[in-house]
RNA sequence: GCGCCUGUAGCUCAGCUGGAUAGAGCAACGGACUUCUAAUCCGUAGGCCGCAGGUUCGAAUCCUGCCAGGCGCGCCA
């Protein structure tokens, strides 16, 4: 309809142009007004038009409007204010859309996957196999996996990935962590060092490898060969298990969980680095000491640095360590060239806030050596404050007052998380209070839109009790919803696909939550104001039909978010 | 010191690739259950859109400067 609209008035503005003899291009875009008497589409092309063709903005309406051919749906269109064009459309032909929904089901809203489709490929949560999760992963998680839902329906080729972070010496320290564990159950007296991991969850750990493995079989195993290969394969393993398992108390899949290990192994980011040596874009050299920092030891050391200030960064940045081994940011290049290689001009990753600064130097990177402009393209989730009851909870990882990601969905459950972390945009701080998270009204988003859609069912169950047939879909009379509160709904309905359209080309995917919220007032607000059964047949049907779609609408845009569709609550 | 993000009603936030009278929930106050679920609804009240300039026919929205908060700034990931 949109489209239709914006066509036919582009059409008129072009003759226009053309008349005046003027060449150049004056797009039309329509908006849906915020007041319903401003029409249902508004368009303001008369007033940049005015600057162009030196004439009132009103003159160039009425011109635009004597010219244009409407498509059959407009009943009208007139103009308003300093040169507005405000178009009305036949709202019997609107309500039609509910037909359409209820016989597309869940795919109303969806654009089909072709071979014609964009190939995207989406990193998140990506956390380091070192521990549990905590809140903030959660929310790059529920973000990320929404997204990629979102961009599936939207006709996209997404391919979800998690970047296991299984190397580097954070990965020594786990490895030496759980050894210390296992000596410590052998009544060792052996204490963590400050920088090790003091977690609960690698004691268990320990303990299952000393099921695993005879004590004496570790100890009898050549240190740097056999054991500590042994050991750090051995916690990798755990942790990964563990995150897996905490990602599916939130239903959240990859296709793929690349290991950043296997780059080494392979010889890909030796490989790189010679290639970045052939190219000239790496030199040896040595950076000047941080700013706004206090460094007691730094050193002027020289070594291979990347000349990434070339394509935009703010100082060349290394890729090997003061030891010769590779930095992360060496293989972190390595991995999103890998993926360029496998077919994915478009990236899309989604990290934490405090990986803010790291955004230029991997475009850069990448600009160097694929040519790609802005890729990957980095959304930076901001940090969520966990609360209890209006009171911050206080974490610290020393005190063991950590509360992890799977503590949170253990008591309030994944769809309050869900739902909850959805609701702000990302650039937004979140404050996820537990209590709020349990409660079952209003302030409790996700309860007040499943009620919503818990309410329509009820509806439909009531008048199969009272033995009434559904109509033949195409046969029900729409034009009996002619009240504000349908129209409304209506209208909302209409909006679904635009919504989902703009989510997905903005990677924005809280508009979707807060959509429902709206569709969800739309409906409680319909149903205290109108009975849908009623001694009238006729309007009975319709406002079936109405509600049936209204409740398919919320069960898609739900299932979107990952968050159920309960029948009774 | 530099970079990124944020600043809108008492609180939490929408609105930000410029448009018409800046919206919603919570909290406050006043109403609505013999009815398809009151886990809901209706109404009232509440605003130098952080401050100051600029661009524009038009600025919460774009630009500049300042103020405040968050995050980050060696070969940790």
């Amino acid at each position: 309809m949109k489209q239709s609209l914006e066509t036919a008035l582009q059409l008129a503005v072009d003759l226009l142009l053309k008349e005046h003899g003027v060449d150049v291009h004056v797009r039309v875009q329509l908006t849906r007004p915020k007041q319903k008497d401003h029409g249902d589409y508004a368009a303001n092309v008369a007033m940049p038009l005015a600057g162009q063709l030196n004439q009132p903005p009103r003159v160039l309406a009425e011109k635009i409007l004597s010219m244009v051919v409407w498509p059959d749906a407009v009943e009208g269109a007139d103009i308003a204010g300093p040169g507005f064009i405000n178009i009305r459309l036949q709202h019997a032909s609107e309500a039609e859309v509910v037909k359409y929904i209820v016989h597309q089901r869940e795919l109303y809203g969806c654009v089909e996957k072709d071979e014609n489709s964009e190939k995207i490929c989406l990193e998140f949560v990506s956390a380091n196999p070192t521990g549990p999760m905590h809140v903030g992963h959660g929310r790059g998680a529920v973000v990320g996996d929404a997204l990629g839902r979102i961009l599936a329906a939207r006709g996209f080729d997404v391919h979800r990935e998690y970047y296991i972070n299984d190397a580097g010496t954070q990965i020594d320290v786990l490895a030496s962590s759980l050894w210390k564990r296992v000596q410590q159950l052998e009544g060792l007296e052996i204490e963590l060092e400050a920088g090790e991991y003091p977690g609960e969850y690698l004691i268990e750990a320990a303990k299952q490898l000393l099921k695993d493995y005879s004590f004496g079989q570790l100890n009898a195993l050549n240190h740097d060969s056999e054991k500590w290969p042994l050991l750090v394969d051995y916690a990798i393993d755990k942790m990964m298990n563990m995150i897996r398992a905490d990602l599916a108390a939130l239903d959240i899949n990859f296709d793929h969980y690349f290991s950043e290990k296997s780059l080494h192994d392979s010889g890909r980011v030796d490989e790189l680095i010679e290639q970045l040596k052939a190219d000239d874009l790496i030199y040896l050299g040595t950076l000047p000491p941080p700013k706004g920092k206090e460094v007691s030891d730094y050193k002027p050391v020289e070594q291979w640095l990347f000349r990434t200030t070339r394509f935009g960064d703010d100082v060349d940045r290394p890729l090997a360590k003061q030891d010769g081994t590779p930095t992360y940011f060496a293989a972190d290049i390595a991995y999103h060239v890998d993926k360029f290689e496998r077919g994915f001009k478009r990236q899309i990753d989604i990290w934490g806030a405090d990986h803010g600064g790291y955004v230029t130097r991997v475009q850069s990177a990448m600009k160097a050596l694929t040519g790609l402009d802005k890729q990957p393209e980095v959304l930076l989730v901001q940090m969520v404050n966990l609360m209890r009851a209006g009171e911050q909870v206080k974490m610290s990882k020393r005190a063991g007052t950590f509360v992890t990601l799977r503590e949170v969905v253990d008591e309030v459950g994944s769809d309050a998380v869900r739902f909850n972390f959805m609701t702000r945009r990302i650039e937004s701080q979140l404050d996820f209070d537990l209590e709020t998270a349990k409660q079952k009204n209003e302030e409790n988003p996700v309860y007040y839109v499943q009620y919503a859609y818990a309410r329509v069912c009820a509806i439909l169950r009531k008048a199969t009790d009272e033995g009434i047939a559904l109509m033949a879909v195409d046969s029900v009379d729409t034009s009996h919803l002619t009240s504000d509160e349908e129209k409304r709904l209506v209208a909302a309905l209409l909006a679904y696909p635009e919504m989902l359209d703009k989510a997905a080309n903005r990677l924005e995917a809280y508009r979707l939550a807060t959509y429902l919220m709206d569709l969800a007032r739309s409906l409680h607000s319909f149903y205290h104001k109108h009975r849908v059964i009623s001694d009238d047949d006729g309007l009975t049907q319709a406002r079936l039909l109405l509600v049936r779609a209204v409740g398919q609408v919320i069960c898609n845009g739900l299932s979107l978010l990952g968050v159920s569709s309960p029948e009774r609550m």
